[in-house]
DNA sequence: ATCCTATATGAAAATGGTTTCCATTAGCAA
DNA sequence: TTGCTAATGGAAACCATTTTCATATAGGAT
């Protein structure tokens, strides 16, 4: 009952509910890990975490709630080209900032960064109202990654 | 012998060579149809249009050589998020100009476009300068692309 | 022109992240 | 509590890409 009725607080609960999709526990948990964790986390990843707590929640339904909660614009999914989509809260009432990712193409690691991203988002949506003017085209979302070799594979 | 001949001096002879590659007919047509099509090939699509002149090139050299080339800088790798990899020309003597990708979430068509490209183009340079600097991270290559709906798919 | 050896190739099999199937379970509105 | 429908998990299917391995070929040396 504290269970239920917390859960019909939570502050995605509105938006879930408002789109037909039913709050159960097993997207609260996978709601939960994506935020407790730091970002860029695979579909294993978050299964690996849920597992202890939760042995019954399969990894089918973890790639269904992703890709619920991709729709619902609660989250993002990136491909940083290790073969694997990964994931990470967009922002929201307890979201992480806005940022971008730096990628390195030899060791595949992810460094997020929050600088320079007000002049870029500037630059972005002048961008985008030309484009959605020109093309016709209704821009929602942009991804910027910068690709090249981080500190350590540099020096080889 | 004149095949031969004129193979030793395509653009890319220099670079293949020197970075120890043999240059064999089969990556030749690869270039060749990258060269002539309009980007955004699937391996698969340049299989299908390679087969009818060269129907003893398999897919699987294909997918090596498009690799080949992307190391060498010739090419680009995309992922559209049409579950393929999508290559492209880079820029080069014969290569088309540097565009960016309009990306529709419905239907998955691509708009390439130039517009804005200089006044992103700078500021992305600014902005690699001082990401270069801040986490010592070798940049090499950055990828915009903005995703939405085109034309036909807002209509609904 | 011919030899020689490392590289390139194709066919078939393997891989592995993601999706689909289907019988069962569980939200949640009434 | 009941009933309708969405959600679930395990297993099987999918499918783009990679690996394997025996054979063919590019291209430098002879």
């Amino acid at each position: 009952m504290v269970k239920n009725n917390c859960r019909r607080h939570g502050w995605w609960n509105i938006k879930f509910r408002g789109c037909g999709y039913r709050l159960t526990s097993g997207r609260e948990a996978i709601l939960d890990i994506l935020s407790k964790s730091e970002g860029h986390l695979s579909a294993e990843d978050i299964y690996m975490k849920l597992h202890p707590k939760y042995p019954n929640i399969g990894l089918t339904t973890i790639y269904r709630t992703l890709d619920v909660l991709a729709n619902l614009g609660l989250i993002f999914k990136f491909d940083f080209g290790d073969k694997r989509a990964r994931y990470e809260l967009a922002e929201g009432p307890k979201g992480a900032q806005h940022h971008h990712h730096l990628i390195c193409t030899s060791c595949k690691r992810v460094i997020d960064y929050t600088d320079f991203i007000d002049e870029e988002v500037k630059l972005l949506n002048e961008t985008e109202k030309g484009l959605c003017q020109k093309y016709e085209f209704k821009i929602t979302n942009h991804l910027i990654q910068f690709y090249g070799l981080c500190k350590i594979c540099a020096k080889r």
